[in-house]
DNA sequence: AAGCCGGGGTA
DNA sequence: TACCCAGGCTT
């Protein structure tokens, strides 16, 4: 059987129920998409329904204030897709009528839409013919065909993408590109596949010579960085706390933070000359919230943590009262503390 | 072309 | 642990 036939088959008989899957709704599936960048259906699955009831339509996303669509978006990580997918919101609303692009070209030209998820959208809505190809669709064609060069080289990316478009299906482009995507997540699986029962088992490439744990090939990635993290979270005279708003390039860009001392080395203790201008006297008292560094890992960066507890009998200026932390966008490490914290 | 950007699930 | 996830943007 054709290889896009054999798809279509298996999608029939195995496709899960997902919300995302009952709508042509531009707007709707543009949110999945978005929030399905290099996260997992399960993870994604509450937040999506979160933003679809907070925001019903583009107009109201466009309306809401990036603060309230980053606190939406708290916990899922990669921050500039919640900034990006707002602007994309204004725009939609201020410059196309409120009317998302039908066509890959004109989804493109959209901020945080890249190839993958123009296709996406010109697909699933518009049936446009356009081949997906995550990194699902990576791993299912380079194990399917045996193809070892790299799937995140220029080269590759090129190849794969125009091997996806030559063995799409043309008739049913849609069920076609949710399909090869589910095949490559549940039956092609990363580790484990199934290939037992593997409806491609036949003619799979990679099957025949043993080479499934080999395939795909991805270039190496950069190292982790170490850095130390030292918080200082205020108490003032009122039980108050400051919070200041992450700017620059770095992570967690315009999420908040308790004011943050970075060092090169861990910091064994903080003087008062340290302590930034935070107009706490000459007098606060210091205490270390924890004595070995907490460390907050990321895929690039791992973070060794220090909070350190500055109390003042003075009254701070633009100091917070502690109910109102859980209105702010802050990173996990940071909601994670506020969580234990009781002072 | 390479680096940067989160957090969580899985074997 | 190491790898991966319905990737995209910046340098």
């Amino acid at each position: 059987m054709i290889f896009s036939e054999e798809i279509l088959k298996w999608y029939r008989e195995n496709k899960r129920q997902l919300p995302w899957r009952d709508t042509r709704d531009p707007y709707k599936v543009w949110i999945s998409e978005i929030i399905l960048q290099q996260t997992r259906v399960a993870q994604g699955m509450p937040y999506y329904q979160r933003f679809v009831a907070q925001y019903p339509t583009v107009s109201d996303m466009a309306r809401a204030r990036e603060e309230e669509v980053l606190k939406l978006w708290q916990g899922l990580g990669y921050y500039s897709r919640a900034r990006n997918m707002h602007a994309t919101a204004k725009t939609v609303v201020s410059k196309l009528n409120g009317k998302f692009p039908e066509t890959y070209e004109g989804l493109l030209k959209l901020k945080g839409i890249g190839d993958y998820t123009a296709s996406a959208i010109a697909s699933f809505c518009f049936d446009e013919l356009q081949p997906v190809v995550d990194g699902n669709v990576y791993r299912l064609l380079s194990r399917y065909f045996g193809i070892d060069l790299a799937i995140n080289s220029t080269a590759g990316i090129k190849q794969f993408k125009e091997l996806a478009k030559k063995v799409m299906s043309t008739t049913n482009i849609r069920d076609y590109n949710q399909g090869i995507m589910e095949f490559g997540a549940i039956q092609c699986a990363p580790r484990k596949p199934y290939c037992l029962h593997c409806p491609l088992n036949k003619s799979c490439v990679a099957l025949a010579t043993n080479r499934i744990a080999e395939l795909p090939v991805k270039l190496k990635k950069s190292k982790v960085k170490l850095k130390h993290f030292n918080y200082l979270v205020v108490v003032d005279a009122n039980g108050q706390t400051i919070l200041e708003q992450r700017k620059g390039k770095g992570i967690w860009q315009n999420l908040y933070q308790f004011p943050l001392l970075e060092t090169k080395e861990e910091m064994a203790a903080i003087s008062l000359g340290q302590l930034k201008d935070l107009g706490l006297g000459d007098h606060p008292s210091i205490l270390l919230y924890n004595e070995r560094p907490m460390v907050h890992k990321l895929s690039h960066q791992h973070l060794y943590t220090k909070f350190w507890i500055l109390r003042t009998d003075k009254v701070v200026a633009k100091a917070i009262p502690w109910e109102k932390l859980p209105d702010f966008p802050v990173p996990v490490l940071i909601a994670d503390f506020i969580k234990r914290f009781k002072f």
